[in-house]
DNA sequence: CTGTTAGCGCGTTCAC
DNA sequence: GTGAACGCGCTAACAG
């Protein structure tokens, strides 16, 4: 690769002093440097093309202008790729750069990321997880500013930006509730993952505020989940209304239904939730959209704006979830009821 | 942040000079320096936690160990996301770390970005564009290192890494053909996208060798397409195969198929192209998958072994595309055919 | 076998 | 108004 073109070039092509060079272009020369000497700065740097190695100034200024990024799982899946892209776009705003590291839900990996990331002079580390999980950060964490995205830290030592579960679950709720539903199923997903019992919470809630019996059913993630628990609940309750653990569960109660030839809205109304995009927009699903464009920018505006001094908020930020309405709800058809 | 540990600081816990820890911990130590001397560096260097700060030793060895990426979309498409997360993970095998940008397609942007990663002093760049485009790098992208993935240059001079879509066509042929299909129609994507053309020859080539009418039927690339499209190839032509341009035109032509009663694969056979993840599974669909976890590894490992001084490759990398056969394809009934 | 020294390119301070 | 000198932390050449 042909030599660099350094501040000393510069200096040489406009005939001044290389801290002069350097002075002019951060825009500390104005009492210093005479204007025609300033713009024969100008013109030789942009003549040469010349741009500040960003190496040497970050060991000069301790200061790399990169955020390091942990993250539990493939940085392309659907909704990880979303915060960080989101992250990336604010980071780019303010002219940082992210160094995104996939530990593979690995805690030795994710140990190593953090000290690779350390190592790297990262103005600050971000830990991004696919799905809201408490997360112990590793001790060297805090050494750096750090701030978990959808992930919560038990101690309360790390911030934590994540949506609001809870009044997700409330969404759900108000979206058949609100269409007069009164006999709903909710088939909630695993109770292994933290969001269950919150989006339970906000759903009970609802329910109970407006008179209503809470009736839960577990059920897994995947289509077959919902097809099968799905259908045994259309079968044994007959519920006018069934809300999903997910997007995916949704769809195989849609197959369920079809197979017994309810027919959605008009039948049956089925909410889902997190707006896959490849799977809500598709089947006109209602569902619940996790705000993950939100946390990914919002943490990384908040990251930034703490590097330039600003306190971070002391206690964990939740981002609201918001209804997605398509044409999966409609308010239920006169038809027999139980009980 | 607490101040960070130098190789001083190990140093004078070790009873030793600097340059001796500097040599031992690059393993350059072994003919230079004692091996208890040796010990008592690794073992003070473990107490402290040492890790040499990257940015200082970049600038000493004037590489990075950092690959700089521009693409052309967000980085979290569902196709550009599995690419860049193919080169990661070798990237990271070899310690690399990757550097991403989004140019959104901005001429401008892309520009900028060159500039900025270039001045990050990455030891090399990649390109990764989310469909196969013609591409002309900026006049800097020489300056180092170089590949283009996806994405080929006009001029000869960036060596391209990309799916052979002609061998895809003839994938896609191949799937109906041997099953004794005679009456196909191929529904094709917009010429405008290069790798269109490059199908059909593919395409077309297979036909011809089997002696069979090439029926090409210009279509778009949405579901509606299929729909609308393929409802008028069936009405008119009743087809026994249909060839489609992707996986969401394919969709649409099961919907198509659907209405006017014809089951699949028993009266209709259909061919998706791309293997889009949250559809082909789904759907049954046999299609074609465009190898984009090869393209990011292999354009990751080619350029990794150049900085290791092995020659990039003279020619442009086609990489094989893979046929996944699912339930949507069988053989023709006998039926009514044309004359 | 060890320690001293000279930069990598930049930003800043301090004499001129 | 300007330019020489220093140091960020590291590596490698060279003298002891």
């Amino acid at each position: 690769m042909g030599r660099k073109v350094t501040a000393r070039d510069v200096a040489e092509l406009a005939g001044v002093s290389r801290s002069a060079v350097s002075m002019v272009l951060n825009g500390r020369g104005d009492g210093d440097v005479s204007p025609e000497n300033q713009e024969a700065i100008r013109q030789a740097a942009a003549q040469l093309r010349y741009r500040p190695n960003s190496v040497a100034r970050s060991l000069r200024n301790q200061a790399t202008h990169t955020i390091g990024v942990v993250t539990d799982s493939v940085a392309s899946g659907t909704y990880g790729g979303a915060m960080i892209a989101a992250a990336s776009r604010v980071a780019a705003e303010h002219d940082f750069l992210l160094l995104v590291v996939d530990s593979h839900k690995d805690a030795q990996l994710e140990q190593d990321a953090v000290d690779l990331l350390q190592a790297r002079q990262c103005d600050a580390l971000m830990f991004v997880a696919e799905g809201l999980v408490p997360w112990q950060p590793p001790a060297a964490f805090h050494d750096d500013p750090c701030l978990l995205v959808n992930a919560f830290d038990p101690s309360g030592r790390a911030l934590g930006i994540y949506g609001d579960e809870e009044q997700g679950g409330r969404e759900a709720a108000r979206l058949v509730l609100d269409r007069g539903h009164r006999e709903v199923v909710h088939l909630h997903g695993t109770t292994d993952v933290v969001a269950v019992g919150r989006r339970i919470a906000g759903y009970r809630q609802k329910f109970e505020a407006a008179g209503l019996p809470v009736r839960l059913v577990p059920c897994g993630w995947e289509i077959d989940d919902g097809w099968e628990v799905g259908g045994r609940v259309l079968d044994e309750q007959q519920p006018t209304a069934v809300v999903c653990a997910n997007d995916r569960v949704a769809a195989g109660v849609h197959l369920a239904a079809a197979q017994r030839g309810l027919r959605i809205p008009e039948d049956l109304s089925v909410v889902g939730y997190d707006d896959d995009p490849s799977l809500a927009a598709q089947l006109g699903l209602s569902t619940v959209q996790i705000p993950f464009d939100d946390m990914g920018a919002q943490a990384m505006r908040t990251l930034l704006a703490h590097l330039d001094g600003v306190p971070l908020p002391t206690a964990d930020v939740e981002l609201p979830s918001r209804a997605v309405v398509r044409r999966s709800v409609a308010a239920p058809a006169a038809r027999g009821r139980r009980g």
